[in-house]
Order: C-alpha cells, then structure tokens, then sequence
DNA sequence: TGCAAACATAATTATATTTGCATGTATAAC
DNA sequence: GTTATACATGCAAATATAATTATGTTTGCA
C-alpha cells in the first residue's frame, strides 16, 4: 500500500487548476507541450513547470517525436482518481444517529467525561 | 458535477499528512479533538486549525457532547477517494502502442510537424 | 552551417500554507 | 462564583508553491 506521504504528494500535486486539465485532457489520449499550451491559456515555461513536476511524481512520462515532447498518463491510479472526483453524490453521508447535529448529544461508545 | 475549482480545493484539503490521518480516522466513527490530540502527536491548537479547515471546507461536521466536540465524516465524496488512495496497482497504465517511450516515434492522429 | 521551432531550466518575485504561541470561550464540577 | 477541562481563534514567523521573465538545449530544415 502506498505510504500517507506517497498518497499526499499525489494529491498536492493533482490538486492545481492547470494540472487537473493536463490529466483530464491526458485521460483522452497522447499531446504535446504545444498542445496544452493552445487550451490552457499560460506561458510556455509555465506549462513545462507542471508537467515536470507531474513526471517527477511519476504520474505522467514521455516520448520524444522529433522535436515534439508527447505525453502520456503512467500512473494507474489517476484514472480512478479523477473519476472518483467527478462522480455526484447526492446526499450527504448520514451523521450518527445517535447524536443530533450541533445539540448536545451523548458520545457513541465508552469514554472519559 | 464539482466544478474543476470545487474539485481542486477538495483535494487540497484531504492533500496533508495529519489531515489525510484525520480522515482516515473518521471512516471508523465519530472521533473528538483530544482523541486526535492523542494519536497525532501534535498540539491541540493544530489539530483545531486543521478540524477547522476540513469543516469549512464542508468535509467534516461536529455535534457537542458536553464540552467535547463529536466529529464526523460530512462529504460522501471522502470514502471514495480514500479507497482510491488505498488500492495496489500492479502495472503501469500501458504507454500508447504505436510509440517508444523516449525514442522517436509518431504523433498518433494528425498533426503538424 | 545557420536559423527557427519546440521545449526545458533557472532565478526572481509574489502569494499561499503551516505551525507555534498566546489568548479567548463555553461547559462542568466543586 | 471559582476553577479546570476541552476546545477555538488570532497573529506572526517559517516555509512551500506559483507565475513571470530570461536564457539554454535539441531537432529539423534550408
């Protein structure tokens, strides 16, 4: 299993606007910097920064095409990943039921008072 | 569906090593500041701060119980993305066919060259 | 060989996050 | 009412992250 540190570093490192649609885009198949550079609406450096650090992180990696830098998605996991985030949930997770929200309530279990 | 932004955010939150444990805590029941205060060793004024960011962020909700703070797990989106985190990937996501990784290739699809 | 396209890297600056510490508040017990 | 418990809040210092600007590298082509 992937270490707590492991699981926040892909985390913290999905967790930007512009990677976020690096990856979703990355999700429908191979592009280059070029590519990124037309629908997110940065600087050049600025694209090359985050997916350097998506490649240090090893989520994504690359082939050369000339002089074209095609990415590609690597780490199994982002898939699941940004499904999950785009799932809809339509209720909140039940609160416990023995204890009213915000009243006074008694806490589940034994337990110093 | 959350919004790229709302997406971002969430992860932000949960992407931090006492608060991913918080979380994870969370998942087996209700749980109140000092009980965190015991099996993260960190001051209790920051195990406040980061209850505070999660709850603002609609992720977790509290009940009182006398002067104990209950909480618990609010946002349905948590479990999931917390099983996620967890799960073993044997392989890599296979890098596209046509294409070498580090070695020239074609750009799959049209393309300027 | 020289130049331009496609990209990476480095340094700087701006901004956000995290923590520690001091203090504030509500409840319960005495 | 006084005190202790259980927690929250505010602020400043330390640190991390992000974007901008400038510059470097590699490849393709004339």
């Amino acid at each position: 299993m992937r270490s707590i540190m492991h699981r926040v570093e892909v985390l913290k490192t999905v967790a930007h606007p512009v990677r976020i649609r690096i990856l979703e885009e990355l999700l429908k198949g191979v592009k280059c910097v070029s590519d990124f550079e037309d629908f997110l609406e940065i600087s050049q450096p600025n694209v090359s920064q985050h997916l350097s650090l998506l490649r240090k992180q090893g989520i994504i990696d690359h082939y050369m095409d000339g002089r074209l830098r095609c990415y590609f998605l690597k780490d199994p996991l982002i898939p699941d990943l940004l499904e999950v985030l785009k799932k809809d949930y339509i209720e909140e997770l039940p609160a416990p039921a023995c204890c009213p929200v915000t009243k006074k309530g008694t806490y589940p279990g034994e337990r110093r008072h």
